[in-house]
DNA sequence: TTGTACGCGTTATCAA
DNA sequence: TTGATAACGCGTACAA
């Protein structure tokens, strides 16, 4: 690899000559000595060492991307297309503004706040955090940080955040099973935090607001530890009892479950309603194809990704929170009573 | 960010002390030293600037894991759950082994190899290589260099391969079909080149041992581009004729076939058997539940990263082409004629 | 218009 | 057992 240096010494000129062409500060440069230099930069293929750079101007050009993980609820993160199509759309708009991207996952707090300090990266995108993990990283990690998803409980929250409306997005589902006659109506997920929580209420509030009791039995709590599942998803099919339709926290839940219904030959959308959320291809293609909310990750991705470089160039974002709006997309696996 | 410079001042020491501290090269210091350089670095919570660190070793910790896109086909990518356990995988060694991982999506081999340089990357991991492209990149480069599922033309690869044994899967599998009675299988993918290649060597060899004819007829060809899959899925259904079986290039084109066939009102296994290759979760969920190849992509990655990792570490690897062993996974969606 | 010299934080060599 | 000092490659203030 050849340094500024040596480039110098070659063509009988000083460095500073050499980094002011190659940083097209040229205002004072000779149209000859820029020429000469140019081609030999091409020559030669410089590429500057960016360890160097980083370390002469304190900055990084290093966007960290951190997924927490979470031992005891691994899967989706690996299976569910939705962390793949957001991690796209967040590499794409970074390479695009001439930065680099870090990829890191972990369960520990301190060691996400260690990994962004020793490469002293420029921002921080944060997927997964829960509650105030988000405060901890940027009370330690003085640089911009944007999460994805994350409800934090404190309302004067020190980072961006890039949701969804999922309080609304769940509502209108369940309004839908509504309009189609529904009443008695299940809702299933592995949790009640975050995302999933919000989703829950909207759930609450289509249920109240239509005036329909909620009783406990109608949560169908599904467990994902990995041998876990099977015997969770057998567990609820024996439990639909009058209910008519489930509004499950994830496309893949929803597909899961309907896979399991299958098994059991228990008809849907004849004998059970199901609908997911989120819109992704596992939905798509099971038949009967799914009925759902459609969210469009990719753009998440993007969007944080150009929130975060924005503020790097001072740009400050118009709001601590950026919602996206979610949209029904009416399938197949919803009867109408 | 406190530096050791910083540190060595407030201890009364010197930097070199307080370094060989940190770096455990402790013959030579009194333990009353080591003690109060230690108390004193967890108190201040210090962390290494790596970026000088890098600059003072010449090497990075970065490995480098480059994502070949190609615009005309770029929907597996993003959709299929594949990369992203492998992704996995490889995330997990490189963090187990204290490097640092670069994510980096490019269709350009010297935008992929400029980066590579930038970074003083440390090795490579690349993933949808063709041809000559890992040799045009290990031509530049002059670090270890690990591609995942790459055949290349010429025998003197300069770098090593991790792969599967495509073309012995795909050959397992068609035996499978030909010992359940199908004699008019066809082969379902959307290029023949690379692993699509070997898969579609190995089902011309089982008909060719079996003494079946191959014709081109029996070569659906699925167009991946993102106005074209549907059209082009329809044209297949209607091509199916005396067919009765179909080994898909992967599960994702299997489960995007099947869900077509089922709007077609072509019932699986009945009138057409479907096996898929891979063994992702789609082909597990959909029902009927698909007959197909297993392997596992997490372990890929693993695999790939524990290589890499043992190459810069001065280990040579047994063989410049490391191919994992497939495993034939029935399920439902093949019929015993 | 070009060159000199220093600082960034770390490691390494060698002297004390 | 410890310390001074140079080196890594780049950017930049300041001098020429």
């Amino acid at each position: 690899m050849i340094t500024i240096k040596e480039i110098s010494k070659q063509l009988g000129l000083s460095t500073t000559t050499v980094s002011n062409v190659i940083h097209g500060k040229i205002k004072e440069v000779s149209p000859e000595t820029i020429e000469k230099v140019r081609r030999y930069l091409e020559e030669v293929e410089y590429v500057p060492n960016i360890s160097a750079r980083n370390l002469a101007q304190n900055q990084s050009k290093i966007i960290g991307l951190v997924l927490k993980t979470r031992q005891d609820r691994y899967m989706d993160l690996l299976e569910d297309p939705f962390v793949s199509e957001m991690l796209v759309g967040i590499e794409k708009e970074v390479r695009r503004a001439g930065y680099y991207m870090m990829l890191y996952m972990s369960d520990d707090i301190a060691e996400i706040i260690g990994h962004a300090a020793t490469w002293n990266v420029d921002g921080l995108i944060l997927y997964c955090m829960l509650d105030d993990d988000g405060s901890r990283v940027s009370e330690k990690v003085h640089k911009p940080i944007v999460c994805i998803d994350t409800y934090s409980k404190n309302e004067d929250q020190s980072f961006v955040n890039i949701g969804l409306d999922d309080e609304n997005g769940a509502y209108e589902a369940v309004r839908y099973l509504i309009s189609c006659g529904h009443r008695r109506i299940a809702f299933l997920s592995d949790n009640k935090e975050g995302v999933d929580l919000m989703r829950f209420r909207g759930y609450r509030r289509a249920l109240k607001e239509a005036g329909i009791e909620y009783s406990d039995r109608s949560f169908w709590m599904l467990r994902t530890e990995k041998d876990e599942v099977e015997r969770s998803l057998e567990r609820i099919c024996r439990r639909i009892g009058r209910h008519t339709a489930v509004l499950c926290a994830s496309d893949l839940f929803a597909v899961m479950f309907m896979s399991r219904l299958h098994d059991h030959h228990i008809r849907v959308p004849e004998e059970i309603s199901v609908m997911g959320f989120d819109d992704n291809l596992y939905g798509r293609l099971f038949r009967p194809a799914l009925t759902t909310v459609h969210q469009d990750p990719e753009r998440k991705g993007m969007l944080a990704a150009q929130v975060l470089i924005g503020m790097l160039q001072g740009k400050e974002p118009h709001s601590r929170q950026i919602l996206l709006e979610t949209e029904l997309v009416v399938r197949d696996s919803v009867r109408k009573l």
